[in-house]
DNA sequence: GATGAATGAGATTTCATTCAT
DNA sequence: AATGAATGAAATCTCATTCAT
């Protein structure tokens, strides 16, 4: 009776789906933002959102892998033109302090991350997928410092999966922190001390 | 079931609920723990739970204050014995790697504090409280480090406030992928790391 | 179990919902009927009576409202065929001693006007609505009583606000007994007397 | 184990229960005020409370019984002393209008009284009592108004049941009203109004 | 006799999900 | 395919009453 309306018509709308739920996720966090609220964002009928997810965690988890596989790949194209490792992660810890990234969607994006850290435990589905992103952005940086090793830029004793971790442990804080501070947080200062700090730590000559 | 009883026995009372409600909170975070969980693992009455508190938030935020002020007084009485900036800095990066202090109900006090952030943007008096303890605990390293500069420990020209948050940010991020690890998280060495990393950023020799 | 549906619909279903929420709180009362007694009666689920109202509360104040509007509604159209300011009265006094009044709703309508001055002091809101009630019912009076006095039917030193102010106590205290004998109330004969003696007072001969 | 007390004071201290539960009542109406409001005020403890009383719709039934007598004694002390049948009435209908009375006490006792009909319907006994109630009072004044036929003073076809229940009706729907008006109700001139036009609808000459 | 902490049934309200149209 | 009214389980909170001390 309905009219068959193409894959891009319904992936387009999926789309547009998960971008107005992120945008209530991160307003509200997951439990108390409600299935109304998407749909009165999203323009969209209840039944609608149901023709697209099968329920509202489905929502959040397929939220997750996006944002995480977007997240990734803006990490790589931005680090791809660099040759030196020292330079790879210097653009790393600089990325999130350049200017151009500090808008609603992407703090928005953030904000719903560090809350599926919360909800992990809750769901064994959700902790695994979070281990996943922990382990992809962690390797990410690993393998930076490995080649580093390598070529001669880094000192060979240093623990690659250490400052990876400590690297991403104090993002996710600071966005953490960000929460409550919201205007006056200076993002770009500690972006750059912590990145200092770090590279002064790996890198052989003094 | 009770006559008059003495303050001690109400305030034991009240104390072991708020524990059993972190607990609670800690296992499933806020919004999904309810007040039946709070109640079964208590083992008081619905109605008891009331007596002691006049809602579930006044539980949380009475949960948020006493956590905030434990763990401020366990800093301070820690490094009350160190002499010199640098040695107390040094004892407060050491002092969460320390394995006397990896219980479960330390963990679940860093799970819940993490979760206050979480919750922060929803709540004006959150948000506030959270303010508050972000610049006691930052204020605390702060100072250390002013005092360093002024005995000639720690160079001049570093921010002492970038450092501290620096340092915190790092410490709830820890706390927070440590939700996913579980077992296996290199507390120790992650800690160990930092703290080099910073105590080198900040030394005036080496 | 519903798409789209009229407003029409929708409308009708929230008449029908105040309908049986009147009779729920005119026979318990606000605060003893409950929700489930208003889900029971109207056959709906308790999630339908939140679709259409927001509160119990709601449901009532909108309930006065609409009883407001209804009484007068009938008043202004019963006097509205009769021209001396008199004859008005009259058939205000008699309107409800008239027979085809005396039907349930009409009953209830009553019990739960009079209950409104009860709970008024409790709500500020109610408080403000009930005496805009009082005041619309007032002047109706007062007005024709002004006109009597200009055209010579009335005396001219007589208090229009008193003599509206007493018929209405009146009525409302004659419903307040009236729960109390039910059956053999002599409504006709209360209400002729009455009014025999309000316009034997203010009418100019005799 | 304890020692008996007289029998005076505990009726001393039952009677101050009932003040100040009365109070209560007045303030918040029966239902919304709690037993914990009653405790508070009258500085007893809940254990004593239901020492003197068995439950709170107990010392509901009491207040009623002793605010009808009390308010009856009242009524016959004062005409005691007149003799005409037009006198006593006159007094009746001027007591109210007495500054003296309007104190808070006696506001509570009418505000409580009136309630006593809302709640009527809903218990069998409170009805009952409530039915007495009117039986009494409204046979105060058909008794006066007797005597005044009998000696002439007073027309012989008038209905005295009509008469004296139009009269309390007049009085409980002008304290209904008065709850919502609270500080300006011209509570004199409606007294005299209302005693006017009746006296002047019964007495014989003019 | 007095106390007030404890109880737990029951009230209001929310919201993810369903499904008749 | 889309719609949004309907559902009802579950959540928070209240409060009259009890009873161990």
């Amino acid at each position: 009776m309905a009219p068959k309306v193409s894959e891009e018509y319904k992936e387009q709308k999926r789309q547009e789906l998960l971008r107005n739920a992120m945008a209530c996720f991160a307003e509200k966090g997951y439990q108390a933002a409600t299935i109304d609220d998407i749909v009165a964002r999203s323009g969209m009928s209840k039944g609608a959102v149901y023709n697209y997810f099968s329920s509202k965690e489905e929502i959040y988890l397929t939220m997750l892998k996006q944002a995480t596989d977007r997240n990734f790949k803006m990490l790589k194209d931005e680090i791809g033109k660099h040759v030196s490792a020292g330079e790879k992660l210097e653009r790393i810890f600089n990325i999130y302090s350049d200017i151009s990234y500090i808008k609603q969607e992407w703090l928005d994006r953030h904000r719903v991350q560090i809350e599926f850290y919360m909800n992990a435990p809750r769901s064994e589905e959700l902790n695994e997928r979070m281990r996943e992103r922990g382990e992809i952005f962690r390797s990410f940086i690993v393998e930076i410092i490995e080649e580093g090793k390598l070529n001669g830029e880094f000192k060979e004793d240093i623990d690659g999966y250490l400052i990876a971790e400590a690297y991403w442990s104090f993002t996710d804080g600071m966005f953490l922190h960000l929460l409550v501070e919201k205007e006056k947080y200076p993002f770009k200062s500690l972006y750059q001390t912590v990145g200092a700090m770090i590279l002064n730590h790996i890198k052989k000559d003094y």
